[in-house]
DNA sequence: TCAAACTGCTTGCGATTTGCAACTGGTTGT
DNA sequence: ACAACCAGTTGCAAATCGCAAGCAGTTTGA
C-alpha cells in the first residue's frame, strides 16, 4: 500500500485508508451482518467482491487497525474478524453515509429501511448499537437488555420487507 | 462512469459516487477553504489533485447533483462551481470522517484543529455551518449574525496555529 | 498594442489497480 | 476414501490513475 501521505489533513487520512469502493463494504458487512469468516464477506455481500480484493482489504485493514483476526478454536482452517474499538467508531461515519445515500439516491426498499431505522434512531441508537458491537466484537461485559437489541430491531425490519414481497 | 450499480443498498450507492481518493476532498475545500474556481482547486490544495482528475471528478459530482456550475460574470473563461443542496448534506459524512480521523491518524496539528471544532461542535454546529454554505453556495437570503460565523472561526483557529509556528 | 501570464480544460502514455477465473494446500464431514 | 469446504494465491486482461505537456481563448501589465 501507499506509505507516503499527501496530506495530513485529517479527511484525507481517513479516504487514504477507507477511501475506496469496498473497503467500508465489508465493514458494513462485518457490522451489519455480522459476518466474520472469510467466506461469508465473499458470498454473502450483495455486491460480490473478488478473493484476491477481499485478502487485500482484510490485510490493511488489519494494519490500520480497524479489524483483527484470531483463529476459529473450533475449526482449524477458520479465521475470525472482528472490529476493534477503531473499526466500531466507524459506525457514525457509515450511518451518515447511508442517511445521505437514503436521502438522494436510488435505493431499495429492502436495503433502506435500515438506513432509515439508523437515520431516524440518531446518535442515541448509534451509541446503543455500538455497545452491543463491543459486546460480540470485543467480549465486553453484556450490560442488562431491555426488549430486543438494535441489531436484532434492524434485522427484523429487513426480513418484514423482504418477507411481505 | 459506471452506470450499473452493484446493490441498491444505500451505503454502496453512495460509495459508488464518492467512494474514491479524490471525490470527498473537492467537497471538502468548496466547503471549508470556499475554492470556487477550477484553478483554486487544482493548484490550492494540500495534496496536489491532478487536472484530468479534477476534471472528471467535476464532470462526475455535475452528473450526480452534487455540485453545479456557472459562467463567472466578471470573467469569460472561469466557471463557479457551486455546491446543491444534495452537496451541503454531505457536510455530517465529512465531519464524521474527520472526527474518526482525528482520534485515529497521525494528524497534522494545524490541519486538526478544524476537526477538532467540528467535532466539539457537534450536530448544531454542523448546523448552523450549513445554513452559512446555503448563504454562499445557494443565495439563500442572510439570517441575522450573532457573533462570526463558522466558517470564519474555523478559518482563525487554523490561523493562529499557523502563525504560531 | 502586444507579449506574457492565466483560464478551464484535453491528450498521450506509462504505471498502478482492478476483477475474473482458475488453482493451491490443507481440513472437515460422511 | 472422498467430496465439500476453508482461506487465501496466482495469472492475466482490462480499466483506471496520474504525470507532463499542450491547447484555444482571455485578461493583464508595460
Amino acid at each position: 500500500m501507499t506509505d507516503i501521505s499527501r496530506s495530513g489533513c485529517p479527511i484525507n487520512l481517513s479516504l487514504e485508508v477507507l477511501g475506496d469502493k469496498w473497503s467500508l463494504l465489508i465493514i458494513r458487512d462485518m457490522m451489519f451482518g455480522n459476518r466474520r469468516h472469510f467466506r461469508e464477506l465473499l458470498t454473502k455481500s450483495e455486491e460480490g467482491i473478488s478473493s484476491n480484493i477481499l485478502a487485500d482489504r482484510l490485510k490493511t485493514l488489519l494494519d490500520e487497525g480497524i479489524i483483527t483476526r484470531e483463529d476459529d478454536p473450533t475449526h482449524k482452517q477458520k479465521g475470525i474478524y472482528s472490529l476493534t474499538e477503531q473499526g466500531i467508531e466507524l459506525l457514525p461515519v457509515l450511518a451518515q453515509m447511508a442517511s445521505w445515500g437514503y436521502k438522494y439516491l436510488p435505493i431499495s426498499e429492502e436495503l433502506g429501511i435500515r438506513a432509515q431505522l439508523l437515520s431516524e434512531g440518531g446518535p442515541k441508537l448509534w451509541a446503543d448499537f455500538m455497545d452491543e458491537l463491543r459486546e460480540t466484537h470485543l467480549g465486553t461485559k453484556r450490560r442488562k437488555r431491555t426488549g430486543p437489541s438494535v441489531g436484532e430491531r434492524l434485522q427484523a425490519a429487513y426480513e418484514s420487507i423482504v418477507k411481505r414481497k
